[in-house]
DNA sequence: ATGAAAGCGCTAACAG
DNA sequence: CTGTTAGCGCTTTCAT
């Protein structure tokens, strides 16, 4: 035979003890507590009455295992430390705030091994959905997801193929229009400012779409400059003045992050460069931070806020519909490009 | 009788399934699937091959329930919006990643109403912790984590009462210090420039301590000035811009946070201010951005990743221990008061 | 409007 | 080293 041993120590106060407190079934004081199907005025008022007096608080665990009902929704980014992904996470946080379910974060540092294990982790919750940063993921993680059950939302990118539906920007498109805007206006001698990042595929696709456009004006990047770890703003101001000793001559600097753009945006002002006469400057991202600046950063916003909302928007319309009715498959968000005060008159 | 539908459109796989097709008792199959107990090599290997063939993954619900034991710890923070607290989600994740333990988010957005009923759903899946961000909370909040034997660690603050535990620094302190050191400098016209949010339990402590500095040496603020909404930087210039307007004659402005600090001081630069001769400035966080202005930002640390991390470990030894020896009650972080180049020399 | 019974998928405890 | 049994606390289903 086996006996639990309910641990002495700490008595959790169950369904029952509210039923004997206020002389009502289980069952009953189950569905008020829940709000679920008629219980007369009375009854309900015991209920109440009894479960705040002894401080009841439900036990999900046991809820969701008897309903097959998860109120969690699993997301998963690559980073916390770049305010990228928290603002995703306030976009997501608006809309869940309005349904029951509740987000989970897991943290993959871009690597495609620790993503799985997370992705793992979060489905043996069986969460009522799961959004996903990056279309990229290991064969392994993919499968996993397919075969789940659990609503995946892909979220910052459109470029590849989704397993379920994917919420974002084509960064191959925002890399293109980028580099189209800054020939547009007469640069010709331009330079690249990056992260080290091999397994971040949205800057290596606007990279890409950057590069195909100069490839078809018959242009190549004269200069590109890479650095990993730090304060972002310090490393722009140092790439910059890196990136100009070595080559004097570049009228254009294209940043793949509004940060580094912002470092480097404040060196060329204190070098009293005439920017954006002599020298042009651009950004990725939007943020926030750019409109305190004293230019401001041209730059296209990654609608990071937008895309967390459509993405809980399409987890949250699953959960309620518990799969009757199908969703998007495809959101791809258009931004914007700003052309703030670093690019000069076309 | 009550016969359940399991859902046709989804058959969840179990223990059942992979016991099945390994031909291994279902027991020997969690033994094997959570390395308990001792299990040969050849029946462990039978039962990976069958799990990994079907792609089993484990209902935690199910076990959570059976066991006891839930992997997830609570993390209650105002506001996802001003990297303060990402960067203490940061330490948070970087010490749970070596143990079983999944940090869950909940956002209060600073109102004690919603930071309540998020307390209570977060209580009710039974977590393994929680980590609450102040030491202010409803009284039912209260009530709710003193009975809910669950380790409960307040960060960020240590001026107050704890429930259980608190990592921290302390906010009067803080204030007090950078008042210090300001008048040690010779400053005596002194403005505030601050959030407008009275739920603003820590910026409320900092203003006071420094706020009794000046009073303890005959002084008083010259002036105040308060925002909310918008881009920091942003505000930090317009609020800068008007405060100096209306009180020209001030000699230092201490700004609640670094942010808008970066923005009052690109704005004095930019005006030819004689910064720190003229005009001293300091702010509070110590964020990473400031080493990337022209000048640094004059600061005191609020230790975010340590206190995250701190937070963590007594969790994480507690749900080791499970409650078998006694973790710390009060941890204080002391900041470092960090001069920058906004402070002339004592 | 309320209650009784069965069982969600897993693991603790015990028995071999 | 492996298997059997009895639940964990709740909700579903059916009966009243």
């Amino acid at each position: 035979m086996a006996e639990r041993s309910s641990p002495d120590y700490r008595h959790q106060l169950t369904l029952r003890d509210v039923s004997e407190a206020s002389g009502v079934s289980e069952m009953t004081v189950s569905r008020v507590l829940r709000n679920r199907g008629e219980v007369s005025e009375k009854t309900r008022e015991k209920v109440m009455n009894a479960a705040r007096q002894l401080g009841y608080v439900p036990n999900k665990i046991a809820g969701a295992l008897a309903s097959n009902r998860v109120n969690l929704v699993g997301v998963i980014i690559p980073s916390l430390s770049n305010m990228v992904f928290p603002e995703v996470m306030m976009g997501i946080s608006k809309v869940l705030d309005a349904t029951p379910l509740q987000p989970v974060v897991g943290v993959t540092d871009y690597l495609p091994e620790k993503e799985e294990t997370v992705i793992f982790e979060m489905l043996s919750w069986r969460p009522s959905g799961l959004i996903v940063a990056g279309l990229e993921h290991t064969d392994a993680a993919r499968r996993m997801m397919e075969n789940s059950g659990v609503p995946i939302v892909e979220i910052m990118d459109v470029d590849g193929n989704a397993i379920d539906a994917a919420v974002g920007i084509s960064h191959v498109r925002a890399g293109r229009e980028t580099a189209t805007e800054i020939l547009k206006r007469g640069y010709r001698k331009i330079g690249f400012l990056g992260t080290k990042m091999p397994l971040d595929h949205r800057a290596r696709k606007r990279f890409e779409g950057f590069e195909a456009v100069l490839k078809e004006n018959g242009l190549t990047l004269a200069a590109e400059e890479y650095y990993s770890g730090g304060s972002a703003l310090g490393k722009g101001r140092e790439m910059t003045a890196n990136i100009l000793k070595a080559h004097p001559d570049l009228d254009f600097l294209y940043y793949s992050n509004d940060m580094i753009g912002a470092g480097g945006l404040l060196y060329c002002l204190e070098a009293g460069m005439d920017v954006p006469g002599k020298i042009g400057l651009a950004g990725f991202n939007g943020v926030d931070l750019i409109d305190g600046l004293p230019r401001r950063l041209a730059t296209m916003d990654s609608c990071r806020v937008e895309i967390g909302k459509a993405a809980a928007e399409i987890i949250a319309a699953e959960a309620e519909a518990r799969g009757t009715s199908p969703h998007a498959k495809r959101t791809e968000i258009s931004p914007i490009f700003a052309t703030g005060d670093t690019l000069r008159d076309a």
